[in-house]
This record gives structure tokens, sequence and C-alpha cells, in this order.
DNA sequence: CGGGGCCGCGCAATCGATTCCGTGCGGTCG
DNA sequence: CGACCGCACGGAATCGATTGCGCGGCCCCG
């Protein structure tokens, strides 16, 4: 491997540095050091030092005060894909509220593999992040235990483990299942279908938990064979929403545990000729932008908030504070992919029975 | 603002250095710096000493061979929002291709906003960015002919300059714009309506470019007031296409330069008691995945291609090459949002005239 | 058998900022 | 009026890895 050649010097002046500002004000840099961390107003010095810094525009490196003081006043957040919408806007904030706080975010996806996951963060902790955001927890929780052998705080956020002992800024998906679940049976639903998540996010267990146990509370069935792993993605739910089908062609509902492998399962309903909102009730989860163009039922969940709430936990923690957990409550929203009551007599079934 | 205690030493214990290793093999820490650098299999001395970093698990302090070699072995990003899915999946692709040539990814997102993208771009060459991939560049190239001065290796991607003398890695919108265009004359379609993407945008701009001449080439005419903004994002395309369906209630069809402004005009198309696809096609730009569950017909663009091109371009440039420029043709993918041909008498208009 | 050249090694300087330590100054209190 | 305290400053070490320089050993060739 070649080394590149060396910047032009003419397009790129060098920077100034500490010696640069101690040549022209005659100080000695540690005291230029210091006066940089004292306010303007402070001092004599410190007026000094600060003009004649902004005059030539120092910066200070980053880079050598790591080497120095082992920080780096930069986190880490470790997502599993920002391909997924929740994840990214989770970022988003992040970001603002750590840059907000004098904070750098540097981001890492792992596409939930845990061989990725475990190199991702130690590469994190080798540009010496004072503090990790976790949004790809395991429920096994394997993973987070690992984290927190590590030295340093750390934030799980979107989802947590089963165990809930680590610090985490979560959605109440139980209760998010939960409200699913009363809404379709009080739409008249009961051959309602479940299109789960991956059995290692918390979060997807957590919605399947709920919706179980608000059907049964409501004397609803759920039996095996109507439920299927439909998995975060478009793809993997239309999958899913197409072996539901060929199984149980008599359902009238589905609950899929996320808004993406709703939009899959949609697209699979029509590739079958069927018309979701009408034929079948169709009900995501997370309540994406896409959602309402999609005329999609979803439960919102606060994701905005989850990203703040995370953060602040975590800059109070890398300040020497306990990390606060926060369980957020969600919301449903009801759209035409639901809103039609069961009619008297169940749909057609698929390519069998003519139209009606 | 007060200092984190220190680490609980016994929980992280001291990460070895080549100090470390000096002591455990007796070689000089230059030698062992030399020799790492050599494959295991090259030496004597290699041999031995990658066996004793293995064996401590040594890991080399990229921050403190950044300082010295002002490199860094990372590459910036910079988007304008990762919330956005097609800066999401360039930026999986780019980490995905860099993080296999060794090289890290620090990304920044900048909403746009000039000010926030110069300073962005700063604090990412603070930690020593060995180059830079640019997906936000806005067309006047004020910001890209900034960043070609800042001495460090770029590639432009997704959006390139008016100018076009920038290194790029886009798709071919003009093309596009075009083919949109053919398609829609071609199944009967004269009151077509524009919904244009942002003006800083040249991918947005060389949509719009492309439609319009694709158009007029087909002698049909496209007045101003059937041209909205529509932005990036669902809700503009949503404000954008009520205020076009309340300018032109007679349109039937319409282009929008973002699949998410696309989302948003069919909720307004529903809202105003509109069926999509039936009373007013709709094409989209871009293909994302919930595109096909929404049975929008869209332009797509080889996106992954897009960031792994600019990104091997961006290590060509690192390693002393000139980074070589793409432009990639998009497809357009056809489905139901589009697929029904014009009948012989417009659509009834909005509210106001009654079907003829 | 001797000389020259190549190569790997140790030494020490270096990147830029931070921080511990000692000194000298000014002010305060006994 | 003298001793002591506090404070800002300069000096120097430090973080961990890289790299120019010089030396010594080994090999090859004459």
């Amino acid at each position: 491997m070649l080394d590149p050649p060396p910047l032009d010097p003419a397009s790129a002046p060098a920077r100034p540095t500490l010696r640069t500002l101690s040549e022209r004000t005659g100080l000695h840099v540690s005291t230029i050091s210091r006066a940089l961390r004292r306010s303007a107003e402070s001092d004599e010095t410190a007026t000094l030092v600060h003009a004649a810094a902004n005059e030539i525009g120092y910066r200070r490196d980053p880079v050598a005060a790591s080497l120095r003081t082992q920080r780096s006043h930069a986190i880490g957040m470790v997502a599993h894909a920002l391909t997924d919408f929740v994840q990214a806007i989770i970022y988003e904030e992040v970001d603002r509220i750590a840059v907000d706080h004098g904070y750098d975010v540097l981001v890492a996806s792992t596409r939930d593999d845990p061989a990725t996951q475990r190199q991702r963060v130690e590469l994190l902790l080798s540009r010496r992040v004072d503090g990790l955001i976790i949004a790809d927890a395991h429920d096994d929780g394997a993973y987070a235990d690992w984290i927190s052998t590590l030295g340093v705080p750390y934030v799980l956020v979107m989802r947590g483990t089963a165990s809930g002992t680590h610090p985490s800024v979560i959605v109440d998906d139980d209760a998010g299942g939960r409200l699913v679940a009363e809404h379709l049976v009080a739409q008249g639903h009961t051959r309602i279908a479940l299109l789960s998540g991956p059995e290692y996010s918390g979060a997807s267990r957590g919605r399947a938990r709920g919706f179980r146990a608000g059907l049964a509370a409501a004397g609803v069935e759920l039996p095996d064979e109507m439920v299927e792993p439909g998995g975060l993605v478009v793809e993997t739910g239309r999958a899913g929403m197409g072996t539901l089908l060929r199984r149980c062609p008599d359902l009238t509902a589905v609950f899929c545990a996320s808004d993406f492998a709703a939009f899959g399962a949609t697209s699979a309903l029509r590739a079958a000729g069927l018309r979701p909102g009408l034929d079948v009730a169709t009900v995501g989860f997370n309540d994406v932008l896409a959602a309402e163009a999609l005329d999609l039922t979803s439960v919102r969940a606060p994701q905005e908030e989850l990203g703040r709430l995370a953060t602040l936990a975590l800059l109070d923690a890398i300040e020497g504070g306990t990390p606060q957990s926060h369980r957020l409550t969600p919301q449903l929203i009801v759209r035409g992919s639901s809103a039609t009551p069961l009619p008297a007599q169940p749909h057609p079934a698929v390519a069998t029975a003519p139209a009606s």
C-alpha cells in the first residue's frame, strides 16, 4: 500500500497550534492552554489569549488532546442499520443533542451480527469515545453485559434486554402490542395473525407479548399457525405474509411488529389479489412517516424523545452521574388499513371463491 | 463542568501499548512498530512480534498514530440527513467498503444548511479524516469549491454541481426525468404536473430538466402553474400536492422528484377524495423499498453502486490516484400508481366541476 | 581474504495538548 | 514589619506511535 503524496503546503497552510500562539503572544504554551480553558472575560491574560486565538483562527486539535487526556469529547452510537428509519431518527437526534453539548458522535452499524457488534464497539473505543449509545442490543443480554464490563458509560436505546438490568431508554412495547390487540378485536376480528419481529430484539418480543396478552384478555385465540416471523424490512415482511396467506387463507387481520414488515405484507396482500385494509386489516408499529401515506394504522413511539433522553442520560453519566432509565408510552394511530369493521361474513378466500 | 471519575482500574486493565510489547519481547518499540507493519511471515522477528501481540491482545492506538502521521485511516461522509433512505443506503455501503479496506467512517449530517456544512466538515477535518465523501453538495458549487481548496481528497456522490468540475459519482437524473415524461405521455396523459425537488440539489434539478425536455419532445406543455416545489420529505410533498390540486384540479398525472414527496402526494390525493393511480397517476424517483409496497411507479437508481464507486474512487485518491467520476443510468419501474392508461374523458375534477 | 553495500536494529525526536511541580510575586494577617 | 498563603506563570514530562539517523552485522563480489 503506497503512502499518499504529501498535501500541497500552499493549499493547506500549517494549522495554528499552541506553539504558534505562544510565539505570537510571548506566553508559554502551558499558560495558553490554561487561559483558553477559562472564559475570555475572567482574566486579562485570558482576554489576550482568546483574542489572539480568534485572530489567527486557532482550533484545538482533538486528536492531540485525546492522546493526553484519554478522552475525546465524542460519543459512540451503535445501530443495527441506519437504513432503518427509526434508527436514523434516533441517530439524528443523538447527533443534534450531543453537538449542542460540545460532543461529536461517531456511528457504527452492525447488521445485528454479534461479531460485527463487538468489532465495531472496539473500534469506537479505540477512538476513545467517552460513552456509548447502543441501539442494537439483543434480548439475551450477552452483548449488553459485555458492554457493561468495558468501563465506559453507556445507555441502551430502543431495545432493552430481558433482564432489564441495564440503563435504557425504551418504549413500552408490551403496552403498544396490547393496544393493537384491543383495537382489532373491537373491529370484530377473531382470525388475527401475527407477523413477528426477530427474537433477538427485545422490542419485537415485547410487542408480540403485549399483543398475545391483549388477545388472551379478550378471549381470542392465536394458534401457532397464525404466527410467522416477519423480520424488520420490506422483503422479509412480504415473504412472511405470503406464508401466512398460504397457511391461513381465512385470516382477516394481521399485526406486523414493524412498519416495514407491514409494507411488505401490504405488497404480498395485493399480489394475492386482496385489498389491504378492506379484505385484511393491517397494523404496523413505529408510525414511520411513510405509514401515513400508505394509510397504515400503526403504533406511534416518540422516537426523537428516545434519542434525546438517551443522549442526556449518557452525557449525565459521562459527567459522573448515574444514568436514568425511561420507558415511554406509545399511542395507537388508527388509519384506513384497519378502519373498516369486519363485515358479517368473512372475505372470500384467496383465489378459490368468487368475489361476492 | 465536572470531570468524570477515573475509570475503575480493575474493570478496565491497562491497554497494552508498544511499550508493553517491548518489555515482553526485549525488543525496542521502534523495532516492534516496524515489525507489526510487515506481514507475520516475512521475517523471524515479525513472527515473534505478531505472536506476542496476539497473545496479549495488542491493538494499535489510532489516536496516537494519527497525531504522529497526521492521517487517521478514517474517511468522512457528509450527508444532508440519514433519515433520507437514499443517504442511509449510501452510508451503509460506504461503511462496508471502507471497513473492508481498513478504514473507518465518520458521518455528519447537515440538514442542507450551509453553515452546518462548513462546521461539520471542519469537525471531520479536525479528526484528521483522510478524505471526504460529500452527499449533500449544492448545485451552485460554492460548497464543493470550498471543499476542493482544503487539500483533502474528496468525491461528490448522489448530487453533483452545475459546473460538473468536481470528481463525482452520480445518477443520470436527466435521463431518469425523460423516462418518466415518455412513460406518462405514452399512457395518454397531457395534463401532467411536476412536484419538483429543492433548487439547490443538482439531482432534483436534473430530474426536472430531463422531465421538461421529455415533455417538450412529445409536444406536451408544462405551464408554470403545474409546477410546485415538493421538497424531499413526506410532509413537503403533501403540502405541494395540496397546492397543485387547488390550482389545477384537472391534472391527471404528477411526477414527484423524490419518492418521499410522492408518498406525501399520495396522502394528499387520498385526502382530496381522489384515488392515487386511478384518478391521478403518480410517479416517484429513487425506488426506495417502500415504493413497491405503495405500488408506486418510480425511477430506480443503483444506490449501493453509488456508494461503492464513490468509496473506491476516494480510496484511490487517498492512495495518490486521480478519482474517477461516474454517471450511472437509471431505470423506470412501472407499477400500479401509473399503470392505468388515461380513459377517454378526464376524471371528475375535485369538488368543483361535474363529471363531463 | 578484504571491502562495499544492504538491512534490521536501537536511539531519540516528533506530533499537539495537558498537567504536575516549583518559583516568584503580591496581598493579607498577626 | 515579617511571615505566610494563594495564584499565575514557566519548565518539563507525558500520552503512544512513527520515523530519520547512525551503527553494526551479514552477505556478496572482486
